[in-house]
DNA sequence: AATGCGCTCAACCGCTCCCTA
DNA sequence: TTAGGGAGCGGTTGAGCGCAT
């Protein structure tokens, strides 16, 4: 017999949301925080399925979701880390914070799967701006077969020496949280919906006014991480904090910018200070990607290297995880 | 103006993973 | 140790939209 379903079929909504029960679902979560999202139609008298429901939220309604056309640095990450992670959307969306695995998902099928093929077919190489135009494909392909290799001993390197060490935490939740992306810049909306989402963003502005701290999901999540002193380890990320903290997607939209500018605003001995990054390079392992690892890669670092920039790819190349970087762990 | 076609993306489905009792 | 349940992930679908004919 089949495992049940996840949620009665009876009396449970499909389809598109509704702005009202958008409304609903957010007030929910701004209360309660995410997760536990069986709990949610329960609760909140919505006729959708928990799964459903945790969707909508992450999918949409969450804050710091970044809609519309992907950059050309946004693009550029998405090709490498595809090729590097393959088809591990999540793992990809952790280092593109304001995209959702499904935005990003739905792009490289739509688009970027179109351009690689093109591509393959020797019909655009010179206008794909996903590889650099100075070097053959083949080149390029073992300058990454080359990464993967530097990587994969930068991690042997890592995981031989104390991982006792501590990172810094991202900031709690902008207050932003209390106004979805979706509704504060809806960039793509049906036109009766879009009249409504300005009375939802009108409605969650003056909940934001009200208050600026979401109980629940703050207490949960920034409390673990407030109560180490705002430093927390890879291995120690409270489970409570499910969505949020295994992707690291919803506060680190703007939290990750922060520590975007600490690492490059840092020399290179500061660049791994979360040191439990260096598991990151785990993804590149033989068998399985561990996308929990991969979120907590030093983003700036791995950045440059995805996009190729010389100092990204030099810093991987030459780092030395103990003798350049002696603080490290 | 009507129709067909292709594209986009929100949402669903089913599987896997992980946690807990 | 193991079974059950919840959450997360990746693949797929289909409604809606715009453009071409």
């Amino acid at each position: 017999m089949g495992r049940p379903p996840c949620c009665d079929k009876v009396g449970v909504k499909k389809g598109p949301w509704t702005p009202e029960e958008d409304i609903v679902l957010v007030s929910y979560v701004q209360e309660h925080g995410p997760g536990n999202w069986r709990a949610v139609p329960a609760n909140t008298g919505l006729k959708r399925c928990s799964k459903s429901c945790r969707l909508r939220w992450t999918n949409y309604l969450r804050p710091g979701i970044k809609r519309g056309t992907f950059t050309d640095h946004e693009e550029k990450m998405i090709i490498q880390l595809q090729a590097l992670l393959g088809n591990k959307w999540a793992a990809i969306a952790s280092y593109l914070p304001e995209r959702t695995d499904n935005d990003i998902k739905n792009y490289w099928n739509t688009h970027l799967k179109k351009k690689l093929k093109k591509l393959q077919n020797g019909s655009g190489i010179s206008s794909f701006d996903g590889f650099p135009h100075s070097i053959s494909r083949g080149q390029w392909e073992r300058r990454v077969q080359a990464d993967i290799k530097t990587a994969k001993q930068a991690l042997q390197d890592a995981l031989s020496v104390d991982k006792n060490s501590t990172i810094h935490s991202p900031p709690p939740p902008p207050d932003q949280f209390l106004i979805p992306s979706a509704y504060r810049n809806p960039c793509r909306e049906s036109s009766t919906y879009a009249s409504s989402t300005e009375n939802i963003a009108r409605l969650l502005k003056e909940w934001a006014g009200k208050s600026t701290t979401p109980k629940s999901e703050e207490s949960k999540c920034s409390s673990t991480q407030n109560s180490s002193n705002n430093t927390m380890s890879t291995t120690t990320l409270d489970s409570t904090c499910t969505d949020q903290s295994r992707s690291g997607r919803v506060y680190v939209s703007e939290g990750f910018e922060s520590l975007f500018e600490s690492f490059e605003s840092s020399n290179s001995d500061d660049h791994l200070s979360r040191s439990s990054a260096s598991p990151s390079i785990d993804i590149l392992g033989e068998s399985k990607p561990e996308s929990d690892d991969l979120e907590l890669a030093p983003l700036s670092v791995l950045e440059n290297w995805l996009l190729g920039d010389q100092s990204g790819k030099d810093y991987l190349t030459d780092f030395s995880f103990d003798d350049q970087n002696p603080n490290l762990f």
